[in-house]
DNA sequence: ATCCGGGTGTTACAATTGTTCATGTCTTGA
DNA sequence: TCAAGACATGAACAATTGTAACACCCGGAT
């Protein structure tokens, strides 16, 4: 039945009223008819054209940080923030994947809606997706890295790995243990020797998620602050040139130092937003990303500066 | 450009007046873009489903008429009946053509929409379009079964033959010198063996297309009337059965016999309207034609009668 | 029997989109 | 240089679409 009024609304050019009137229906279920037909997919719009949104700030980011790619996106509109992002990144993933390809995965709002988001152009089922880094204790929305790979790896028909381990330790000792563990470590050689690495960039202003999945305190966020880091990828954090910075407290984490997860070639990441430009900022000084995803206003900022 | 806007309309749900206010555009400059970008094939619209739209209506016309499909197109709003029925004509020859066949055309404003209307859903380069009857006289807006075959051949990457013939002789030995040139008569059995014909229904009415190219005048007409006549295909004229109904003036034209019409295996017609009722009702009962493509008010009054 | 929960119909209103029209601008050719 | 025509523009209006609120009905579970 949606099949027949899609056909009628975007074929015939038929109006709800008159789609109503034809059926013996009211206008409002028509309308609603229509909307659920969209959202089922059973009405597929597609734009047929590869440029770019904003052709010129991609550039302008490619030149002045050196990135291999740069998708800048709209401006969000009214709070899809997150949507928004989510849509050019997901244009972004199905631009650069591949058959055959590893590919890490971190973990970051932004990169779990990406996940939702891609509509993939043609499926991959031999590309595997692996997790970064172990999943957050407390976490209670969750976009655990497992489940971002598993999103990806769904909407590929791809392959995705897990991670069974926590990314944040109580002690030094279970640090240890974890680390020494042989399927542990096998996990992260695994993640390290992926050919691409998508992950998001968090702040260190309050607010900030990785604040909350880290459990940290105050205080905790503000001696980082004054060691001067200015953001983190998957909880590493670093200051405004991209060099690690570490608190007792952040060094119990399981997941690749910034050295190490520089062997992965391609690092994408995707992050926008006022708050997040310092950081975005120096991890593209710092050389620890090749690839930014984010959106007009924040890349307008980032050249500004 | 056009892509841009597109993108940010339809992916990224702005309003017109949103991208206007990124753009530094006004309003409506962007709904022109928009309809254009429509126009233009960037935006396409698809909608998944192969349910037809009046499924009960065209199995009706099947078993009451013995036919071998039927389509059935939505009412005609305002002034878009020719547009209409192109748009489920088009449907109906992506759903019967396939590659290799040869398709015969024959003449009408119903079939040119059509011809201009296909959207195909794949090419048929090995598909031929001959036409089925040879080129009006004075006829102004052309819709010559030349172009009709030409039409559909560049829908489909296909081949179209021509056919450089008058379809109505002066005279009777005019007639008879056309018949039997060889070049015409191997036109005429081409086109007589082909897998489809794809032809309209004309009516008798006052102001039928064909009483104007055939150069008819209003005696020419009511005397064909008067000797049965409600209808021609191909300026063949029948009456209520289906039967060939012929004149001293309608004799004159050069173009396959009814009865040489039906060696084609399956016979495609294209018309709605009332006026045209009691010719398509003819053509039905008489087995002219397999197949019929009209619309729902047209298919009603068919079946009610 | 009663109480949901989900779908429907109705109305009213808000937002968005489409169209028209008067005007302005830019070419083209005499 | 100027008139004529083609075409772009923006304001104003009209039509369509989206959304919310609310009453209603119906079948199933309590």
């Amino acid at each position: 039945m949606l099949g027949r009024i899609a056909k009628l609304y975007y074929e015939y050019n038929y109006t709800h009223q008159q789609i109503a009137d034809l059926l013996g229906w009211n206008r409002v279920k028509v309308t609603r008819a229509l909307a659920e037909a969209k959202q089922r997919g059973i009405v597929r719009i597609t734009v047929l054209s590869d440029e770019p949104l904003f052709v010129d700030e991609e550039q302008a980011l490619c030149q002045r940080f050196g990135l291999a790619h740069a998708w800048v996106g709209p401006p969000a509109i009214g709070d899809r923030a997150l949507q928004t992002l989510a849509m050019i990144g997901a244009t972004a993933v199905d631009q650069l994947i591949s058959g055959g390809m590893q590919i890490a995965v971190g973990v970051s709002d932004t990169l779990a809606a990406i996940a939702n988001a891609v509509r993939p152009s043609e499926m991959h089922p031999s590309t595997t997706f692996v997790p970064l880094q172990g999943t957050d204790p407390g976490l209670v929305t969750p976009p655990t890295p497992s489940n971002i790979a598993a999103a990806f790896a769904a909407a590929y028909g791809g392959r995705a790995h897990a991670l069974a381990a926590p990314v944040f330790s109580g002690s030094a000792e279970m640090l240890q243990v974890l680390k020494w563990d042989p399927n542990v470590r096998k996990a992260f050689n695994t993640a390290l020797s992926s050919d691409i690495a998508l992950v998001g960039i968090g702040g260190t202003t309050d607010g900030s998620s990785i604040i909350l999945r880290a459990d940290l305190t105050d205080e905790d966020a503000e001696e980082l602050r004054r060691a001067g880091a200015v953001g983190d990828i998957n909880a590493r954090f670093f200051d405004a040139h991209g060099r690690p910075v570490e608190t007792d407290r952040t060094a119990l984490v399981l997941c690749p130092a910034l050295d190490e997860f520089r062997q992965i070639p391609v690092r994408v990441a995707a992050a926008a937003g006022a708050p997040k430009v310092a950081a975005i900022r120096a991890a593209l000084n710092g050389g620890l990303v090749t690839s930014l995803i984010t959106d007009e206003p924040t890349a307008r900022l980032l050249l500004e500066g």
